[in-house]
Parts: C-alpha cells; structure tokens; sequence
DNA sequence: TTGGTCGTTA
C-alpha cells in the first residue's frame, strides 16, 4: 500500500438529489404566510435543524436568499444525526452555489457528515477542494477514515500530514490511533504500526494526554496486550472515569473479570471525581457475569437504581445477561419483561442465551420466535444462541429445523460457528455418524470450532477413532490450543490406552503448552473463594476433604462408585478417589456447606465442564444435606436439587 | 468547530 493518500482517487461526487427534483417533488407542508426577512428564516431553519425536524428545514431553504453559515452548520449537522444522505447532498450544492465553497469551517463539518453517512468519496473530495487545510479539515478526514476502517488510508494521511509538517495535535493522535487498529485488527502488524504511532506520540508529547492515552489503552485492549494498557494507565498523570472504563474494559473483555472488579472497586475508593457512568456499569456487569458474582452484581444494580443513572438499552442487556450468568434467571426474566426500552437484537439475544444455558430450551424457542414476531430480524448471533439452547435442552428435530430455516426463511447462510451449533446438538446426543455427514456436506472450510464439537461429542461418547480424525485438523487449525490435545488424553485416558495418553503429554510438553486447570469459585458473605484441584495451599483443606470423606462413605452405602474412569494418571483405585476427591467443584461445595448457613442456596462456578463424578456427587449432597446447590460450568447451568439435576443428566 | 470508555455466541 502506497504511502501517498492521494494515489486513492475519489470517485467523482454527484449529489444524488438535485435541488430542482427535490423543490418538485415536495409539496409544500409549511406555508410561509408572510415574506419573511432573511434573519427571520435562518433563524427558522436553524431551530427546526435543533428541534430534529431537518424535512420543514430543508422545504425552507429555497426561500432563504441568503443562508448564514449558521444554517449551514445546524442542517449538516442535522443530516448526520438523521442519516440523510439526499438532504446531504442537497445542502453541500447549495452552500457551493452561496459562495462558502472556500469555508474550511464548513468544510470540517462536511467531511465529518459524509464520514457518518458512510460516503467517503464525498468526505475526501469535500477535503481535496478545500484551499485551506487547517488542522480541524485534516483532522476530519482522519477521523472518517479511521470510523470507516479505511485503516490503511487513514494511516497514510497521518504520514502525509507528518511529512508535509502539519502541526499535528492530541486529535491526530487519537484518529491514527483508532486507524491502526481499524487497518489490522487481526494482523501481527496492528501491535507494530500502533508501537510506531505511540512511539511517535511520546516524542511529540502527546502521550499523557488523558484522551490520547485512554484510546491508547482501548487499542492495546483490543489486541489483547493488558500490560501495555496496564502501563499507559499506571503512568497517567490525571485519570477521569472514561480513562477507569477503558481500562475496567480492558480487564473484562480480556477474560481478567477479578482485576475488572478490584479496579472498578479502586476507582470507587480512591477517585472521588470519577463518578461511574453508564459505559462503566456496562463493563463491571459484564465483569460480574464472568465471575457469577451475584451479590457484587446486585449492589451494582441497586446502585443503578439509587443514582438514577440512565438504563440505556446496553446497560439494561448487561443486566439481563448478568442476572442470568450468576444463576437467577428469574431476575433476568423480570428485567427482560418489565423493561420500557425498546428490545433490539442484543436483548432477544441475551433472554434466548439466559433460557439457554439454564436449560430451558423450549423457552429459548418461544422468545426466538416472539423475536421474529416482534419484527426484529434475528442476527447470525441469534442463531447461535438458539441452537446452543436446543442442545443443551435435547431438541434434537427442533434445532435441526431452525438451522434449516436460517436459510430458507431467514436468508441467511450458515457460518462455520452454526455448523459447530449441530455438530455439538447431534454429537452430544450421540448421533455421530449424522454429525459426520454434516460436516462432510458442509460448502465451507470447517473451522476449528465445527471440529472441536466433533472432539467433546467424541470425550462424552468415548469414541477414540473419531477423536482422532478430529485432532487430525485440530491440531493443524489451532496448534496452541492445549485443550483439544488434553480432551484427547482424556479420551485416551476413558478408553484404558495409557501409551497413547503419555504420547498426547509429551506432545503437550514439547509444545511447552499449559493445560488450562481446573478452578471452581464461591461466593459466600460478599465474598469470592476460588479452588484448585487438590488444593494444597488452601488452609482449610483438610477440613473439607474430610467433610467430602464423610459425604463419600455416605453415598457408596446407597450404591454410589467413584466414577475414576475419567483420572487421566494411571494410578491405583485409592489414589484415583483421592484425586476425584480433590476436584475443585466439590472443594467449593464443601466450603459452602461449612460457611454458610443452613438453607442458603451454593452458587458454584467452574471453569471447565462439570465431570460426571462431581454431577453424581452434587446431586447426592443436595439430597443428604437438603440444600439447592446452583453449579455453572463452562457452558451451562445445573441446579441440583432434591438429588436430582436440572440438566436431567445430559450436558 | 474536532476526540476517548460498553453489551449478545459454541
């Protein structure tokens, strides 16, 4: 890509509405009783621009001899706001024929206008016949490009401006930043070109300028780098609540939900003058979600409440995905029907996930087609979610009608991540010849994703062949991934095939990949305890393995057998229970029962998907010990109660 | 005259 912006020549720009076709074709709706001064109806203009009526603005223009600049400005900006590309280019021609075609004020706000409207052969030829560039033109067409991913464009504007020693400012900063991002989001080249344009910024100056460094921050957000934003904000001479945001995001989109809340709590302690907006809200709802913290999540919903702070649509749809992330559906369902905003596609979205993961996939079905009902088009995430909950709920013929309908009725064509959905439906019922002939009929490449619901059907069935034609790929597609090479172990592992467990470890060892381990949570008085599979460092670890010991004996009288098919060492059977024993979902469970008081309900979450034996012996202690234990595992929700699972034992 | 922070999925 060339280094020169103006190699990209601009198509030429035609209004796509002529002043004489707009005139005929409207019928007057105001009637100019009298002949108004010029004042008079630029002022008229202007305050029909500012009360949103920009149709009576533009049916008044005609009758202004001479429109102010004023007017000018409140109808762009009026344009913009209403996405009115015909009125747009009605204006800029008139403002041309009215003699400001050497405006460059005029110029910024027309640039910035066709930048919103997405026309950017109109912004760069607004930019290339304005005579007098001052920065706030340059600046504009660095911000439409950028906005527009024109990443590449929007980067060489910012070398020409370097080059031909524009005085750049803070603004230009924060624009090329964005550009790098938009120009290779997903390239090993986006953390160089930004390590160039930050490096450029810190010997201009630039660098603790509290805008420039929280764009900053979200840039290395989005390239996942926390320690670079980590730096950045660390060395902020001032911080205000959007600098605390960008970062509490960073946190909670970069699967570090505990540091979100510790800085959000930071914030909320040590920085008066940063109040929590909205944005923020939405970030440490999420963070809550991630983490299942239900009371911390709680607090800040009351929070939301007391300070009156707006319930915009987002903070809103983070609330019901909270809600149903920390295990209580029915607030989300409260929430989602009680709600005066209007719903769009994130909020059916999240209701259909909320259903889904609690296993109610009948009801994820009935909201789905309330969607449609609504007039809401469903989005590719919709279809997601929906099949994700009829293969939790066992709708087999259901999830196999709405993956057809995604083409026949919604015109949509199935991506790789859909394919994934009927792989994971059919493969976790045990259909897999039938997932097989899916993705071998599949007209696009199968992603990782498909072959990876291949693989976890393949650990749930204990079917070794077809494991291994699925890591066949896996191995290929995502090399680093250590969960696929540990699934095979464990598969390995099931079927008695020590050999070929050692060779899988190797292989993970050679790779110098880390095993994702096991890590169960619990809140309990406010408060987050997290475990580990035998969990040596906790102090209380001898107390609960002998509360769980207890427990055990209890259940192998009714018929209970350590389920150590699934202990991936090859150890003696004592050793094996002693390792089951030691899961970090039934350390949890022991701590709840131990710290909390009778009849309080154990809300546990894992990191991983729950093992059989830890179902088998959840579902035992919610009956011994009489109390509702809620586990949320990788993928779903499982209330035990009574014995019994909400999942009926198919997850 | 211009700018920065946010949400849904397996």
């Amino acid at each position: 890509m060339s280094s020169s912006f103006r190699i990209h020549f601009p198509p030429p720009f035609r209004p796509l509405f002529s002043l004489n076709s707009f005139s005929s074709s409207s019928s007057s709706s105001i009637a100019i009783s009298h002949r108004s001064s010029g004042g008079d109806v630029n002022r008229l203009i202007q305050s029909l621009c500012a009360k949103g009526n920009l149709a009576q603005a533009m049916e008044l223009l005609p009758h202004e001899p001479r429109p102010a600049q004023r007017t000018y400005e409140s109808l762009i900006l009026a344009c913009a706001h209403h996405n009115a590309a015909c009125h747009a280019a009605v204006v800029h021609r008139h403002l041309l024929q009215h003699g400001f075609d050497q405006d460059s004020f005029l110029a910024t706000k027309l640039i910035d206008m066709y930048g919103q409207l997405d026309l950017l052969y109109a912004a760069r030829q607004v930019f290339d016949e304005t005579p007098d560039k001052t920065i706030f033109v340059w600046n504009a067409l660095l911000k439409a490009l950028a906005l527009a991913d024109e990443g590449e464009d929007a980067l060489a504007l910012f070398s020409d401006m370097t080059r031909l020693g524009v005085p750049v400012d803070s603004f230009t900063f924060s624009h090329s930043l964005k550009a790098c991002i938009a120009a290779s989001s997903s390239s090993e080249l986006a953390p160089i070109r930004l390590s160039q344009v930050h490096a450029r910024a810190i010997r201009l100056g630039f660098e603790s300028h509290v805008h420039v460094a929280t764009t900053l921050i979200d840039c290395y957000a989005k390239l996942g780098s926390v320690v670079h934003a980590e730096r950045v904000f660390d060395e902020m001479p001032d911080r205000n609540v959007v600098s605390w945001s960008a970062m509490i995001a960073c946190y909670a989109k970069n699967e570090r939900p505990f540091d979100a809340l510790n800085l959000f709590n930071d914030m909320m302690s040590t920085d008066p003058e940063a109040v929590p907006n909205a944005v923020t809200m939405v970030s440490v709802l999420q963070a809550c979600a991630g983490v299942s913290a239900l009371v911390q999540g709680k607090v800040l919903h009351a929070y939301i409440l007391r300070n009156s702070l707006d319930p915009t649509l987002s903070v809103v749809n983070a609330l019901i995905v909270m809600y149903a992330k920390c295990g209580s559906l029915e607030r989300s369902r409260r929430i989602f029907h009680k709600m005066t905003n209007r719903k769009d596609v994130v909020t059916w979205n999240s209701m259909i996930s909320a259903y889904g993961i609690h296993g109610f996939g009948e009801k994820a079905i009935q909201v789905f087609h309330k969607m449609i009902n609504a007039g809401v088009r469903p989005s590719i995430i919709t279809f997601v979610t929906v099949l994700g909950a009829c293969s939790h709920a066992r709708l087999i013929d259901e999830g196999k009608r709405l993956f057809e309908s995604m083409s026949r009725e919604h015109g949509m064509s199935p991506r790789s991540e859909h394919f994934a959905c009927i792989v994971d439906l059919l493969g976790r019922a045990g259909q897999l010849d039938e997932a097989v002939k899916i993705i071998e009929g599949m007209r696009i490449e199968p992603g990782p994703t498909v072959w990876g619901s291949l693989l976890g059907a393949c650990r749930i069935h204990c079917n070794v062949e077809l494991a291994e034609r699925a890591c066949a790929r896996l191995f290929k597609l995502e090399p680093l991934n250590a969960g696929n090479y540990v699934l095979l172990a464990d598969i390995y592992a099931e079927a008695k095939m020590w050999d070929e467990v050692d060779r899988v470890k190797k292989l993970l060892e050679a790779k110098r990949l880390q095993k994702v381990s096991g890590c169960s949570w619990i809140e309990v008085k406010k408060k987050i305890y997290s475990f580990v599979s035998v969990d040596e460092m906790n102090p209380q670890i001898e107390q609960l393995l002998a509360l769980l010991g207890q427990l055990v004996t209890e259940m192998k009288n009714t018929g209970y057998v350590p389920n150590t098919r699934i202990v991936l060492y090859d150890l003696e059977q004592h050793e094996k229970e002693r390792v089951l024993l030691g899961h970090s979902e039934k350390l949890a469970v022991a701590f709840g029962l131990i710290n909390s008081s009778n009849g309080e309900v154990l809300r546990i979450t894992k990191n991983l998907r729950l093992c059989e034996d830890c179902h088998s012996v959840t579902k035992f202690i919610s009956k011994f010990t009489r109390r509702e234990i809620i586990v949320r595992d990788v993928n779903r929700f499982h209330h035990f109660k009574d014995g019994v699972c909400s999942c009926s034992d198919y997850w």
